[in-house]
DNA sequence: GTCGACATGTAAATAGTTACATGATTCT
DNA sequence: AGAATCATGTAACTATTTACATGTCGAC
């Protein structure tokens, strides 16, 4: 079976109340779903033309004196090409984890070595949730009445919850470690 | 920065302790790392063949009748490769989730689309949730000397922690998509 | 005048998946 | 006899990333 190309589908899906440049639309990934979705400019210069090509978006070259934007406005066959993706079940995915391979190896090495690992991940999941609280602050102003409130707030919910319990499994990692006296594999 | 290969330390991973053929090793994988890592055939069999010209397998025919299968030793050289990846820190995954694309999206459907996907998660998650206590008692079973059981302990761990919040996350999803009754953006 | 943000793209490489291809052995 | 599992691999494709390449505009 052919795996569909998802790029398109978070490409219309940020067009789909709004005309956006590739730059914007890239920035706007940036601040909103880089914690579950990105696109470099790699993939989002190309997939706009394709989408040109497919006649799901129309581009419109705007100027600001001398310096170009390429606003890309989605049409009926793209909205009915992302809403068509919506409906679709969405696979069940079981991304690779550095962290839990190396975890998983962990009698190889002395356990300082993952314990390091597992602080590490830690304090970047303490950063993460700052960041995850901020970003609900700034949802929280939006008014009650804008159409995709709710569903900004469920995504991000999914955040907070996802590294709380992250938090929680690495403190009991590290408390079992440190408890934890046996000798790594001889190698 | 140039990436690493990861799916060579993974297998080097799991030659650690004992030799294994390709075969061998794609099952236990799938026994036991399946749900933060995997290989493929077409991953697995040239990686052994990369990793036996840069001596750090050996490979060695064996027969069981006329069926023939290789297996793989590690060495020094592939031991030292191994540990010293794993003494590097793991880097931070922002893997891409297609379900969180579309209830970000959820905006633009009506709201029994997103509904459905969300109940199709929970009840896959439920039997992911099976699967894991399966494996609790499996690892259970393993003497308490053996050295990787504690890492295998902590590995489920993290599957159990993040499966129990997922579906938190997603009963609290349903429950105020339900009781919202605003309608879908015109498309 | 130079730094950072705005703005758009291509080229090359790498990684990863799917489909293909083959054949032996064991179990029912 | 046929299915399932054992066993190893290649070819073709698709997706994704990194690096490259270029130029504008506004602020300090």
């Amino acid at each position: 079976m052919k795996k569909v190309n998802k790029s398109r589908y978070a490409i219309l899906g940020m067009l789909f109340d709004q005309p956006l440049s590739g730059y914007e639309l890239r920035k706007r990934m940036l601040s909103s779903t880089t914690y579950f979705w990105n696109e470099t400019d790699a993939s989002v210069y190309p997939m706009l033309r394709i989408l040109e090509e497919e006649g799901m978006v129309t581009a419109k070259t705007e100027f600001v004196g001398k310096r170009a934007r390429k606003v890309f406005t989605i049409t009926q066959a793209g909205k009915d090409d992302v809403t068509a993706w919506l409906a679709l079940p969405a696979e069940q995915e079981h991304p690779r984890s550095e962290l839990l391979l190396k975890l998983f190896f962990g009698a190889f090495v002395c356990k300082e070595i993952t314990i390091k690992q597992l602080e590490q991940r830690l304090q970047q999941c303490q950063e993460t949730q700052k960041t995850f609280k901020t970003i609900e602050n700034e949802i929280a102003q939006a008014p009650d009445t804008h159409p995709q409130k709710l569903f900004w707030e469920l995504s991000v919910r999914r955040g907070t919850i996802d590294v709380e319990a992250t938090i929680t499994w690495l403190n009991e990692c590290l408390e079992r470690l440190k408890r934890n006296n046996e000798k790594k594999i001889q190698n």
